[in-house]
DNA sequence: CTGAAAGCGCTTACAG
DNA sequence: CTGAAAGCGCTTACAG
């Protein structure tokens, strides 16, 4: 079973080097017939190759890297709020395929929404000498990323733009997608229509909410603060706020969440209440199962894979040699009617 | 903005040459401070911490690798299923968690049940010289890794062992979660359990059957072949299986299902009949709001994480010199009780 | 405590 | 068409 390895000790690899004596050529030789350069006699390419199969050698990247000129590492980095949550885990497979099509390897990561993580996580893909990074930023300035830029390595922004830096960036329509499902509950004849928005440092949370706002604005109706709450950070805090509107003189007829947890917080509170076929409901973002419950939970959602496929397409496209101007691409949402969003007030 | 930088031309990068000649000392006294070895004038350092500063040094960890007698690139390769799933997602970020925590990269790929691309995408990994590979495996024989193996590349695998290789691995206890499932149906009295499986090629969907068989037989109840579907891909296929077998004369009172999207379709189906609260159901593999369903979906739950920490934890024990027999870890699945699972048969 | 030389495994730039 | 020498950016192994 081990056989073929036999001629080297255990513990190491084979280099070209060694390829070179055993196929009974010179280093150089090896290296043409592993890059597939033209010129070189069939019969030593033959020997070179069955040398290479018999000590089992690959070309290391890293030695090529370090001594060609464009000096590429085939690999880029990535890096995500949550590796582990669906929408980073969509946006990392779509960005995997485009760069496995081109031979080119991902280094992932996760920032959990920590500034510290983002530099401490660029600056060791910049030590890897990544070609170049794709970012779902988490800090407030990203000056600190202009060395890298004029150093060479192109960064894409995903999902959030980047601030005090000039960079390419794949964003969703947050806020057309959500003044266009507002725009319906009011079309529906809703006039009190809440909103729960996560963290405000957020741009995604921001623009949503500005969304609402915009929506409300068009038809001439007032904000009442009393229907509006940003920060939510989680199902729970969800739940007990719709709980506490639910309580007002003049309760929400209708409730726009401006993220997928705290949709099904207040899908919670809503079957609490038994109110899940009185209040209408739509959030921001869909989510597995969404048409399973009852009502089916209605959604704008989010183009994920194609974020992550054109934010590597950008990428490469540097990497390829564009020099043109700075790219923002929006991804368009999409509105999914599924019951929740098509309840009239009552 | 871009000050900082000046001193080098666009486009390229400070080497530790760089930073020697801009701090006045010799190369090998940057490298002394980069690697924080002890014995160096405070003075000379912080002129060499200025000048890194300065200059936006990164330390080359390609050449480093090359050099250094360890030949370390502090990156691992993780190869799962597909990335955007949830399971492989949660093993992936559970891993990054601790690879991190050690100053190690990862770069991640999708094998998508694909010998071809496991051979590929190792290949690749072997290419980048990381330090060790984590892998879901596609492929009936494993026997080709043996030379990395030798050539000192530990694997561990997880989910399903290895096949013809010596290797770590990390298990779910699939028969035994299965079997004891099965038993709680039993117990509530059900003497015709239905069951739904995944691709017979897969290890995980063979045990899990096996531990539906090991159950009844322990009861000395015979298998009725109307009632076992193996080879079940999808969510539409279970749907139409159960409406099948709902049709027969003695229809099961209870089914298990053997993956997740599987125990979807069988809700579906369920419920297109208005048996969901006549029929007892369990599921191999929780699932997001399996809790919010009416009934509650009841459940054999996957420590996911934990696996993926405990295959992270047993690779870098051997990158630490671990040399002892080989491990085969098993993770414990529990039960989720939510109300599918505890209908009694009518 | 500091540094000059050699070498990791490749590709580049030249010769022949 | 083939190969010997130099060098990528570091660390190693030695001197001083």
């Amino acid at each position: 079973m081990f056989d073929e390895a036999a001629d080297l000790p255990t513990g190491s690899r084979a280099t070209m080097k060694d390829v070179a004596s055993a196929a009974g050529v010179s280093l150089k030789t090896v290296s043409r017939v592993i890059n597939q350069e033209a010129n070189v006699n069939e019969q030593l390419a033959r020997r070179v190759r069955d040398a290479v199969q018999q000590l089992s050698y690959r070309p290391n990247l890293k030695a090529r890297s370090l001594r060609r000129l464009d000096g590429r590492s085939s690999t880029i980095g990535v890096l995500l709020e949550d590796l582990s949550n669906p929408f980073s885990a969509t946006i990392l497979r779509a960005i995997e395929e485009v760069a496995t099509a081109r031979g080119v390897s991902v280094l992932g990561g996760s920032l959990d929404e920590s500034p510290e993580r983002e530099r401490r996580l660029t600056a060791s893909m910049s030590s890897h000498r990544v070609d170049g990074i794709i970012l779902a930023p988490a800090s407030p300035s990203h000056e600190f990323l202009a060395p890298e830029q004029v150093a060479g390595t192109p960064f894409v922004f995903v999902d959030r733009p980047p601030i005090k830096l000039n960079a390419d960036h794949v964003l969703s329509d947050n806020r057309d997608g959500t003044a266009r499902a507002v725009e319906r509950l009011l079309d529906l004849g809703h006039q009190r229509i809440g909103f729960l928005g996560d963290d405000e440092a957020l741009w995604t949370a921001r623009e949503r909410y500005l969304g609402y706002e915009e929506a409300l604005r068009a038809r001439a109706l007032a904000i009442d603060d009393d229907l509006v709450h940003l920060n939510v950070h989680s199902m729970a805090a969800a739940s007990t706020l719709v709980d506490g509107m639910l309580a007002l003189d003049d309760p929400p007829t209708a409730i726009f969440t401006g993220r997928n947890i705290l949709t099904i917080g207040v899908v919670r509170s809503l079957r609490h209440h038994g109110l899940e076929s009185r209040i209408a409901l739509i959030g921001f973002d869909d989510f597995p199962l969404a048409d399973l419950l009852v009502p089916g939970v209605s959604v704008v959602a989010q183009e994920v894979a194609l974020i992550g496929r054109r934010a590597a397409e950008l990428l490469f496209n540097r990497l390829d040699g564009d020099r043109s101007a700075t790219q923002r691409v929006v991804v368009s949402t999409h509105f999914i009617p599924r019951g929740s969003g098509e309840i009239p007030p009552s």
